[in-house]
DNA sequence: TTCATAATCAAGAAATCTATTGAGTACTTG
DNA sequence: CAAGTACTCAATAGATTTCTTGATTATGAA
């Protein structure tokens, strides 16, 4: 077929592609960002302002990331939009993380320490959810912020950010259960609407997972 | 639960132990010893002297592997054995390979340059293999270095180091089907195991992936 | 004990990556 | 058209990564 120099070469150039792919997800920013638009597309000021960089910074990042392939972007009117490029680059993101918790004895640490008090039992699976919801008495609310809803969410989810919870509490009967997610199993809005809604006297349970592991997993979500 | 600048705080952290796993397949060398670790455990040495890497290279490589969760290592004599630490680290480097495959162009050109007569559709499939070593008329060759094969091989498989093939042609009677596999999917072990097969009156076939699939889809594999 | 081997450590040069700053471009709005 | 916004580009300093070289450690063999 070839010679062995020109394998090892080959080899050298195809490995170098991959880790083209790998030092994508070499930076803490890089790897926040497509957490980000795992919820849906997203502006690079949007971006840039949530994660606290710099703009430029922030384009820089992004246009790494679409270098690499992982993301693409269409620009409308003064803004960019980017997006992940495809649903292997969440797969990618969730690989990592699994890695990551698997076998880093300081992410459990970080978890413990931060979300004290959150038992990990009380969460409700994504089938415990499917057959609460076919019984009609459980109201999925979506605590991520209003944009994030609209870019997708779980078929029959309500719009609740947590930031305006508060305020929408009347129109949330006592009567119901109540299941609350929000971007993924580090996101605390979920957790912050439980605490606010078990403190007005509703019953309310955390999803284990958020939107984009509902959709990877092929379960039926919705646009606006 | 927490304020925003302990909350902001937590995310930087654990974003920064994700990339960790992220910087660790940041590297064309350090891929290549995961995929190589793949086939089973082996020595700083050896992992040196295919890749053409000086040793004291490879040893900074295989600790930086290890500092971030990937490998583990154990000492025998005077060798230290490096192995991947977990299952959730080979699927790791398959997500990277997928993404890479979807989004990098270069790749397909790559392989439709190295692999010139390829076909894929000539590759068999696991289910076709299963299918087919139930009916008793082919044998499955691991055209791997033997090392490799005694560290784990298909269930049923024949040891096949594709340098020594030529020697044992006599006792691979024409009657039978042959399959042949190796590392993965862009190791050429088997390609040439089939076209050395042909060339000598035998029908062969390529598997479509190699050992770490086999074993990763949960089918029946063997440790001597 | 002496020697050889396998691996790691330590130090340094070169390359690469990251964040910042300031400028420049494209587009929208008044 | 002028002003403002969103983004990218370009240049740069500082940090990190990579590979090399030579020394050191640990183990086994003679």
């Amino acid at each position: 077929m070839n010679d062995e120099a020109t394998h090892r070469d080959f080899k050298n150039r195809l490995y170098e592609q991959f880790a083209r792919v790998g030092k994508a997800i070499a930076s803490p920013a890089r790897i926040e960002f497509l957490e980000l638009l795992a919820q849906g597309e997203r502006t690079v000021d949007s971006l840039a302002k949530e994660t606290g960089l710099s703009l430029a910074n922030a384009s820089q990042h992004l246009i790494a990331l679409r270098e690499a392939g992982l993301v693409l972007s269409r620009k409308a009117g003064l803004s960019v939009h980017y997006r992940l490029a495809d649903p292997s680059v969440f797969e990618l993101t969730r690989a990592m993380r699994i890695v990551a918790e698997r076998r880093l004895a300081e992410i459990d640490r970080l978890v413990a320490e931060h979300f004290v008090g959150r038992a990990d039992s009380e969460a409700v699976s994504f089938e415990d959810l499917l057959a609460k919801a076919r019984s009609g008495e459980v109201v999925v609310l979506d605590t991520r912020p209003a944009h994030e809803y609209e870019a997708g969410h779980i078929e029959g989810a309500v719009s609740a950010p947590v930031d305006a919870l508060q305020a929408r509490l009347r129109t949330l009967p006592k009567s119901k259960e109540y299941v609350a997610y929000c971007r993924g199993p580090y996101c605390v809005y979920a957790d912050q609407a439980v605490e606010l809604l078990r403190a007005n006297g509703r019953t309310a349970h955390r999803l284990q997972d958020g939107y984009p592991e509902w959709k990877a997993a092929g379960l039926p979500v919705e646009t606006v």
